[in-house]
DNA sequence: ACAGATAATAAGG
DNA sequence: CTAATCCTTATTATCTGT
């Protein structure tokens, strides 16, 4: 059972058709048998295969009996999926071809007839279609591409150039319908209906039928369900080769206007970038991208908002072909002997005791040939934001099992360009992720949700640089002195973003501005002269008045806290940051561990040592000290690093409650990825109302698909 | 029971 | 000669506090 795996090529792409898979294959193998890469994939498709088995072992264990019954409560939810089918809109799916590679090849002659792909020796984007037929792919290391077709050229990546060449597409596309989203530089799905309900003539006005007589126009984008004899077929046939403009007379009948119409989009696209686009002309968003590859590159195919049509279409379509089953459920789907969409449905009451509701639903969805019918409307707005370098192995901890200087660097730099896509988009974040790649390619993720959003370079580095050390610290454990742990990539994001009104909040406290001549206040944001005490003086009061007139600001308290606090500071702690005072840290006691605050220390000093002079104390009265309201301890009074301080308490004390508790007895419960679907479809009397809407929650979100 | 946080997995371009 | 990306979203399981 050797599924395909990130070390076999993956066809099943348009322009890969008949390919000697067996030589690729070989060529394959050679290039990556021991490397570390190897051994990783290696390691990950073995488990795979466990997990196969493992699978496999409960559906013997499934008697004839149970599964029937599970197909009779299934064919339930079929009924209310069916009942949901709205074939009423006409929806697009535009994709270009070999997106990057046209480009390229568009400004670059010397490419247009060879094979090409878009990317490095390490890692390919995409390829044109004639390195396709060597098996050269998206997601394709450069130097194996090499080995498969050794006259490749490769030619680097200008991500501004997609981006603005996408820009062209989407102007093009908002002159046909502003119910468009783009779902990444070179995809779109667009609702035509209306567009199409404008364009449509009475059949008496027809070109093709000023007579009564229907003519179904057939063409290459026929659905092999409809496919049937008809005058048509020659001028549709040529025209769609052709690719732009109407290539079928009929404009009274809806599939023929959407059509025309979508041929004429796409000769829009070419004239105004000199790129091809392909489409799927269907129902939904399902169908359609499924269909904008079957006549890939430069044509489109449509398929009839038929139930039957779809029904037909869906059902010989290979499994891997729908788009959210990847490799992985392929291998459980395919170890079942489901190839194709119908043996979904074939063996429902299979995959009920196998997979959870969720998923279940989803392959009856897809089954069934439905899926979401709006395109645009809602959202657009990004989740997370994210940056990641892959370097040369490099160890993580230095002789000390501190932080690498080198890894010290990496993270500064990946704060720094992560801040700045974050503030060219006024975005803020109140969770911080770390990523490291081990140099065996194993993956390693960390994160903190803040008390509040932050977006500075400084906060960010301050809070990845925390993680990556607990991190560290975590991976160390048990290991032998000397242990280096050795990483290839290290990434950082930010996500939980908060509205734009809601963020630069009190605590966002920019370290960017003290080295310049001017700080700015980090709650009205006003620049001030850099001087420490007016300024403290003006924040203390920009506080006072932004915690009493926002109750909704959550971190409120923990602002409040240290104003409140009476004058108990001990002083047995004088320059303490924060991994220092929190409980159960076994500190670093170098300031350098909090990257962007050096200047912090003299803006320490200088504060002491003016507030010996001045009576005016920022913050609180007393020795530039604040207390942490969760561990007591008393800290600087620099807002970023008392932040974080209390974002690790908070979290420090939930994890040592949590390990008192499991201390105290045995901690069980195995794991279960697939968990069997005992408690969803199947049920009875009072907990089917309880389900149905568990159910019809989850089908809202299936049903967005795309 | 529910909601939030976390970490891993899966999938897509 | 080496070399296996980068970025975004969603789902799932587990654990936590309420
Ligand atoms: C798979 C992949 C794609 N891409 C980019 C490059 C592609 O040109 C672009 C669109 O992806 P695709 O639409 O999947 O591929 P394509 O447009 O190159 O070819 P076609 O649609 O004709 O099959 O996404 C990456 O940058 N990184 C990746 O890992
Ligand atoms: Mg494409």
């Amino acid at each position: 059972m050797t599924g395909p795996n990130s070390l076999t090529l993956n066809d099943g792409k348009a322009g890969m058709e008949g390919l000697d898979k067996e030589r690729i294959n070989k060529i394959i193998r050679e290039a990556s048998k021991g490397s570390k890469f190897f051994q990783h994939a290696e390691k990950k498709e073995k488990e795979l295969q466990c997990k196969v088995e493992k699978m496999l072992l409960e559906r013997k264990a499934l008697s004839d009996q149970v599964i029937k019954q599970s197909e009779v409560e299934l064919d339930a939810l079929v009924a209310r999926l069916e009942s949901t089918r709205d074939m009423s809109r006409d929806i697009v799916h535009v994709d270009m071809d070999a997106f990057y590679a046209a480009v390229e090849m568009r400004d670059n002659p010397a490419l247009k007839d060879v094979p090409m792909a878009v990317g490095g020796s390490s890692m390919l984007s995409t390829s044109n279609y004639l390195a396709r037929r060597y098996g050269v792919r998206a997601a394709m290391p450069g130097f194996i591409a090499k080995k498969l077709c050794p006259d490749l050229v490769i030619v680097p990546g200008n991500h501004d150039k997609y981006s603005a060449v996408s820009s062209q597409i989407m102007d093009v596309i908002s002159k046909y319908t502003t119910e468009f989203s783009a779902m990444s530089l070179d995809e779109v799905y667009c609702d035509m209906t209306e567009l199409v309900q404008n364009r449509t003539v009475p059949p008496e006005l027809c070109p093709e039928h000023g007579s009564p007589e229907t003519v179904e126009s057939a063409t290459r984008g026929r659905s092999p369900a409809s496919v049937q004899t008809d005058s048509g077929q020659s001028k549709s046939e040529s025209k769609n080769e052709s690719s732009h403009g109407s290539s079928i007379l009929c404009w009274c009948r809806r599939e023929n206007v959407v059509w025309n119409v979508v041929a004429e989009l796409r000769g829009d696209i070419e004239l105004a970038t000199q790129l091809t686009a392909s489409a799927g002309l269907s129902c939904n968003t399902f169908l359609a991208k499924v269909c904008s590859d079957l006549n890939k590159p430069n044509g489109q195919y449509l398929l009839s908002p038929d139930r039957e049509t779809v029904l037909d279409f869906v059902a010989q379509l290979d499994i891997k072909k729908v788009p959210g089953i990847g490799r992985v459920q392929q291998a459980y789907l395919s170890a079942l002997e489901i190839n194709k969409v119908s043996d979904l449905i074939a063996q429902r009451g299979v995959l009920a005791h196998l997979f959870t509701a969720g998923t279940v639903q989803f392959y009856l969805a897809t089954a069934l040939g439905l899926g979401s019918n709006q395109v645009s409307s809602e959202e657009g707005k990004c989740k997370s934001m994210s940056t990641e370098n892959t370097f040369t192995d490099m160890d993580v901890n230095d002789e000390n099992n501190k932080l690498s200087p080198e890894i010290k660097t990496m993270l500064s730099e990946l704060s720094a360009t992560l801040a700045n896509r974050l503030k060219a988009e006024n975005l803020a974040g109140e969770t911080i992720s770390i990523k490291l790649k081990l140099a065996t390619f194993e993956i390693l993720q960390r994160s903190r949700t803040q008390t509040h959003a932050i977006s500075s370079k400084e906060d960010i580095e301050l809070v990845a640089r925390d993680l990556l050390n607990l991190l560290l610290r975590e991976k160390l454990e048990g290991k032998p002195s000397g242990f280096r742990l050795t990483a290839r990539l290290l990434g950082v994001r930010v996500n939980k973003f908060v509205t734009s009104t809601k963020q630069s909040s009190l605590l966002s406290f920019t370290g960017t501005s003290c080295p310049s001549k001017t700080w700015n206040c980090p709650v009205c944001e006003a620049a001030l002269p850099a001087q420490i005490v007016p300024f403290n003086r003006h924040v203390d009061t920009c506080i006072d008045s932004h915690v009493t007139n926002q109750e909704t600001c959550r971190s409120g308290e923990l602002v409040k806290s240290p104003l409140l606090v009476e004058e108990t500071v001990s002083d047995k702690v004088e320059n303490d940051l924060v991994s220092q005072s929190c409980p159960g840290e076994a500190g670093d006691k170098e300031n350098a561990e909090f990257p962007g605050f050096d200047h912090f220390k003299d803006n320490e000093t200088e504060k002491r040592g003016q507030k010996r002079k001045s009576a005016e104390a920022p913050f609180n009265g007393e020795a530039g000290k604040w207390l942490c309201p969760v561990c007591n301890k008393a800290l600087t009074s620099n807002l970023a690093i008392f932040n974080l301080h209390i974002d690790r308490c908070l979290l420090q004390g939930r994890d040592s409650s949590a390990t008192r508790k499991e201390s105290g007895g045995p901690v069980g419960a195995a794991k279960k990825q697939r968990t069997s679907c005992d408690e969803t479809i199947t049920c009875t009397n009072e907990e089917s109302k309880e389900v149905a809407q568990r159910q019809s929650e989850s089908l809202l979100r299936y049903f967005k698909r795309a």
